[in-house]
DNA sequence: CGGACCATGTAAGTCGTTACATGATTGC
DNA sequence: GCAATCATGTAACGACTTACATGGTCCG
């Protein structure tokens, strides 16, 4: 899987530009997949080339002209070869737990500090969530499955922050 | 945080080389970062010309010789910067989440094969967690709790399997 | 005798990030 | 007036991955 895919998932429920797009992730898959705009424009073009989309210019009244991109047949075709192709690992690299990892090299007020950034991020992708649940109830039940994994993984995570912090403060008395 | 602080950190505990960072990696932080023999020998080699590592040429009986690498002090202070340094933000790229969300474009039977695919890993790590466990009772605390993370997680996404599993086959009644 | 383990390395290619560049409108 | 939102794009760079290349030992 590379952002063409995802972008071709996409572009299969309805024609977008790469802004679309890229707020369409934030608001969906941001939590298991993310890309910037750097990514999604040059893929947007070379998908172009390839004849996987097609580009229609839309004039807009107080705002920029939009680059709307429509899927092609070949792109469909693509895209279903891509969901029938063999699933890979997934890819996680945290930042955090190896500095845990580590945590002996550093003082626990910066293992303290990071985990409480931890559960900022974690209580606000919480709230996130649960404001895209409550405003699109009639998302179909696959998109319903990741959301609420999202929000599950979201509430293991801050249990998981939540004892560890009081375990730290417990090694301080 | 890239691999040159992670392997700083395990050189920090002792002098190892690139065979034994990739096995020790393996059995400690592959659940969250990884890295293949093509990113570690030639970081190995950069480290080195920078000065943050020295080579030792060990002989071996029955095995091929190995560049044991020692931290140097130069290389000790690159460590414990990046380890007072901003935290990064964690890396999720999940091919499967992304598949179960364009879930209505591929078949039931996919999805199920996926995770139980799925499922079947969370299962090995399992195991291969607990007995990290056992077999090194005496690990700092920091490395413990990154430890329970892994065995928690992997209970959780587990849990979240099942449930999703269930869910289909009723879908199929 | 074949596969797994030990051990190191390179080269080509892929894929992405960050930063820069531009510019209009809307709301505080 | 300044920040945010809308909108697109490029260029330089970084950081890997995969595949190739080599070769010995140990075990069944």
């Amino acid at each position: 899987m590379n952002i063409q895919h995802v972008i071709l998932g996409f572009l299969t429920e309805r024609p977008m530009s790469g802004y679309d797009i890229k707020q369409m992730m934030e608001n969906s898959v941001a939590y298991f997949f993310d890309a910037s705009f750097g990514a999604i424009y040059p893929a947007l073009k070379r998908m172009e080339k390839e004849g996987y989309i097609e580009k229609e210019v839309v004039q807009q009244e107080g705002k920029p002209n939009k680059n709307l991109y429509v899927i092609t047949n070949r792109g469909k075709e693509e895209f279903l070869n891509y969901m029938e192709s063999p699933l890979n690992p997934t890819l996680i690299r945290s930042d955090l737990l190896i500095r845990i990892f580590f945590g002996r090299y550093t003082s626990k007020e910066n293992i303290t500090k990071w985990l409480k950034m931890e559960e900022q991020k974690a209580m606000d992708q919480l709230e996130h969530l649960n404001q895209i649940k409550e405003k699109y109830p009639d998302m179909d039940s696959f998109k319903k499955m990741t959301l609420l994994y999202g929000i599950d993984s979201a509430q293991f995570t801050l249990k998981w922050i939540e004892n560890e912090l009081s375990k730290l403060r417990k090694g301080d008395e």
